[in-house]
DNA sequence: TTGACATAGTGTCACCAGTACACTATATGT
DNA sequence: ACATATAGTGTACTGGTGACACTATGTCAA
């Protein structure tokens, strides 16, 4: 079946740059293109936005398609429409980000025997289309969120300590960071519940653990809030 | 000439929310609609993003149509593509905002012969489609940003007085401020060039005027910068 | 010309948040 | 028990924020 049109119409895509926070490193999940064009570079997950779904229920659909994952922090970023940015015809691509918890998500090969992998962020191989740029403005935007919002609670597992909260901030920030002040300023905050638990099998004192207070962390993220470090 | 694909597409428009500076009011640029669906009531400019020009062109070009506007300050905003949103068919529309200084600009009927005119923003007619929702986020995107970026340039005359931006920034922030926080402040910016001129035609005394420094602020622009208030 | 008016323009002090900075505590492993 | 590796803790300085009230200068009208 077929579709007509009085006047030329763009295709529809989305793509989601998906971040995962590993022990030391900020990466970003690519699959590697099955098809032309081309065929065998890393791209980042997407496609076509169906006329029956919403734009961002068409992100959650092929991020889980393609990549396995579902149930991910997702946030609409920028639209890209250039003429020529797809080869073969004018397409018009809603970006998305998305926020892991690498240790929960096992990510599959894709439906179509595509592979899926991550990347360090700061060290990504050539993408298709533009989607390099759309990678610079997902690590700039996240880089300018972290600092209005505490994203701990996306990227972090249940359970965590303070060392590893403020590695999660330095390795967005790429800078480091003053452990007494961090410690001071996130305490303040009243987002952090302190467990009676502490690390296991480390080779060292072991660090105390936290978790966010639910309530608290969703009514600062509302408010908006000042986390300057 | 018709256009076949062999699944349905979305059409893909823009939608421009466009504000103005008022003496004591900040206003959104609107224009009347003059076909079904909502005859009558009133939208934001804009229209069909053609298959041989970006989104950006796209806004600008129904900007520049419907309301005469050429040359402004525009940024794009969020994309929305709901089902239902358009009772026709499905419509993905990309929302920009614009800042405009309103004396510049004298708004030209449009070319279809629909109205344009200025609304105070917190008094808005009932929008056609789901454009209050856009306007909602306009206005909170221009709030936010009135935070780490200096919008005067954008909104204010090339001479002004400090009172004058003083009572910018209340009027988007909805707030009063203190006159001689927000000149102490203002000033250590570095942005403001004092001129040897007064305000002309006051019943009382007149007001210095200022300019913005165009290379420092476009500097701090590109920083980022703290503007709280 | 003078007085009423309307807005311009100006400084200080208290408080808080951000920053720089170094040592002790506690667990593991040999 | 000792080496090692990381956890955990407090203080002093400084700069920015916020609260606050009076004098200066022009227009206009009586």
């Amino acid at each position: 079946m077929s579709h007509t049109y009085d006047y030329p119409r763009a295709a529809l895509t989305v793509d989601c740059v998906v971040f995962g926070l590993d022990e030391d490193d900020l990466k970003v999940l690519l699959i590697q293109r099955g098809q032309e064009p081309f065929v065998g570079r890393w791209a980042l997950p997407g496609g076509f936005v169906h006329i029956d779904e919403t734009i961002d229920q068409a992100a959650r659909r092929e991020l889980h398609e393609e990549t396995g994952l579902s149930r991910v922090y997702l946030e609409q970023l920028y639209t890209v429409g250039d003429l020529g940015r797809d080869p073969r015809e004018r397409v018009v691509t809603v970006a998305y980000y998305a926020l892991v918890r690498l240790g929960d998500h096992r990510v599959q090969a894709a439906t179509d025997a595509r592979n899926a992998a991550w990347f360090a962020v700061d060290d990504p191989p050539r993408l298709a289309f533009d989607h390099d740029a759309i990678l610079a403005l997902a690590l700039a935007r996240l880089q300018g969120k972290v600092r209005y919002q505490p994203l701990g609670f996306e990227l972090l597992p249940p359970k965590f300590s303070l060392t590893r909260l403020q590695r999660m901030y330095e390795i967005i920030l790429e800078r480091s960071l003053d452990k007494r002040n961090f410690r001071k300023k996130v305490l303040s905050l009243g987002i952090l519940e302190e467990l009676d638990e502490v690390e296991q099998d480390v080779a060292h004192r072991a660090a105390r653990l936290y978790r966010f207070d639910e309530r608290t962390y969703r009514q600062l993220v509302k408010d908006g809030f000042n986390f300057e470090l």
